[in-house]
DNA sequence: TTGTATGCGTTATCAA
DNA sequence: TTGATAACGCATACAA
């Protein structure tokens, strides 16, 4: 590759030394119209663009962030991926995209690389595992949770108001009729996850309705597989839920391919609430009724946060955004 | 922040020259036993990890790629941007993503903060504005097409068989019974949408079956409005087709939302195969026939060019990598 | 206002 | 096999 043109260059054409190039680019000190001009002139006839590296290295800022999610297939983390992307690029920086698909090994990994490569800052929905890494990491780097949060982490965090989603949802179930209600879910250390079943769980204590534990069904995965499985073991008990709230989007894929496997027709034998409205769900034979999270807000907020955080004074206090769900109420309940 | 330890500072405690240290981190000169293990025991004693960006300033190398795909929300893109990252995250590279919204100045922009951060190559599914800055982009750098492809450009490319896609899309119509067949289309200066026309043409000329112009739906854009109303303007006419391919999936959606609003029965009253699977047809009433993409073997092929790309010699020919669609038979048809 | 010199943290060249 | 030394491209402290 031909050797890139470099402030030197720049110079040398305008008739003057590097650092009067150097504070025409950044503006860093005034510099007289004569040679402003001469350096501009000079940097459009050789085309020359700075260096972000060299810059980087001197400066200690990257203008990049590292965003670490689950998986930026699934429709929520892809809007919220879409959400800092935009709120990034308006502002100049760049993202790097990480999917930790669930592994803590993964994350970690992403963690140091992220770190090695001198981001200004990490969003990230946190697996559970690594605790103490981020714990520690959060004090060297400003650190965006977004979705879910983990115990202890002194760090920013975009979230939605989970317990109230699904307390809204179970009262509607219940206005609907329904007094045998399950919930399909996952594992209960996702701080999301346990969120919801407790609103759950807290809307059936206000109604004095009471909570049967064999309604709850836990998938082993996040496959269509194992929620089948799962739900399939909930259909079984007798008597059993009239209605159920999976407790992600995924869960909610599951529970409809395990009712179509098994004939359950939704909502004659069985009502269905989602967490986490997917915009094809209107399509759906019944069109599903979900809980709605704002998740491109949540991407564009915890990129915000972060912008505030890389200007903010040593020890601005930590800032908790918590966003509100809507129940989308159509024909599954 | 607290000074991060260097090279220096491990071959101070190491008792070597920073030079050796330098050596035992990247494996390129022999160390003596003695020598390596003083240093790796400081290097865990420091917690010491290099700096990519002092690395990269010297080596020229980044490890990292821009990925510039229209909007990640789209299922079809983030499944292609899981493959590329996961193949990434395998071969130790990271990812930067961009989303482009069919913007060919955001496109621009991008292309050159990609290259002022030097990543090691680019990936994209270009819109069709920057010709000429991309095709000397690709001579300066690995550019990789990914979806869709533009004129002239040099460079490897991972694409999809859209014209065998819509021919057996459409034979498969003509199969069941219908002649009147439509075609719900976007921009034709786009190469994928253009071949995807092409094959439906081709399909009916070579069954002889006349192609009726009035039948074929220009949207303004891909919102569903844009959509809804041309195929309001297509099932006006007098006869109307009996059958529709739309070719992308958000024109699908935007053809399903169309015929809903309008009390259009489908299959009853219109045929419909949509380009590009959604993972959730099958829930949808009917189940949605429609042409599946690779999408995820799509980034990861890419990748993989990318990849050979960065170590082949200077003019190893250009790579076209097309892969095959399968025709998904549900119930709209 | 401008220029010189130095350093950011590495790798690479060269000599020993 | 090892160590000085320079260089990568830029920003900045300091001197002028």
């Amino acid at each position: 590759m031909i050797r890139k043109t470099t402030i030197q260059d720049i110079s040398r054409v305008a008739g003057t030394s590097p650092s009067t190039v150097s504070r025409v680019l950044t503006g860093s000190a005034v510099v007289s119209p004569e040679k402003r001009d001469a350096v501009q002139d000079a940097i459009r006839k050789l085309n020359y663009r700075p260096s972000h590296i060299a810059r980087s290295l001197k400066t200690r800022v990257t203008y990049s962030v590292g965003l670490l999610l689950n998986d930026i297939t699934n429709p929520f983390y892809s809007a919220i991926a879409r959400g800092v992307e935009d709120e990034a690029h308006r502002h100049g920086y760049s993202l790097i995209l990480c999917n930790t698909s669930e592994d803590a090994d993964r994350e970690q990994l992403y963690l140091e690389v992220l770190q090695d490569k001198h981001v200004d800052g990490i969003i990230l929905g946190p697996t559970e595992s690594n605790l103490s890494y981020l714990r520690d990491l959060a004090q060297r780097i400003p650190v965006i949770q977004v979705d879910r949060t983990v115990d202890d982490i002194a760090s920013d965090a975009v979230v939605v108001d989970n317990f109230a989603g699904t307390y809204e949802a179970t009262r509607h179930l219940v206005a609907c009729g329904h007094h045998q209600i399950g919930v399909v879910r996952w594992r209960r250390s996702i701080s999301t996850l346990a969120e919801r079943e407790a609103g759950v769980r807290q809307a059936l204590a206000d109604l004095d309705i009471p909570y049967e534990p064999a309604f709850t069904a836990e998938a082993a995965g996040l496959s269509s597989q194992d929620s089948m499985i799962a739900v399939q073991r909930l259909l079984r008990v007798h008597p059993r839920p009239t209605a159920l709230i999976a407790l992600n989007n995924q869960l909610g894929l599951g529970v409809l391919a395990a009712c179509r496997q098994l004939g359950v027709r939704i909502p004659d034998d069985l009502a269905l609430i989602v967490f986490d409205d997917l915009d094809v769900f209107s399509f759906f034979q019944p069109p599903i009724t979900a809980i709605e999270q704002p998740a491109y807000q949540i991407g564009e907020r915890a990129m915000q946060l972060l912008l505030a955080r890389l200007v903010a004074e040593k020890d601005t206090p930590v800032e908790r955004v918590m966003l509100p769900t809507r129940l989308i109420v159509r024909q599954s309940v």
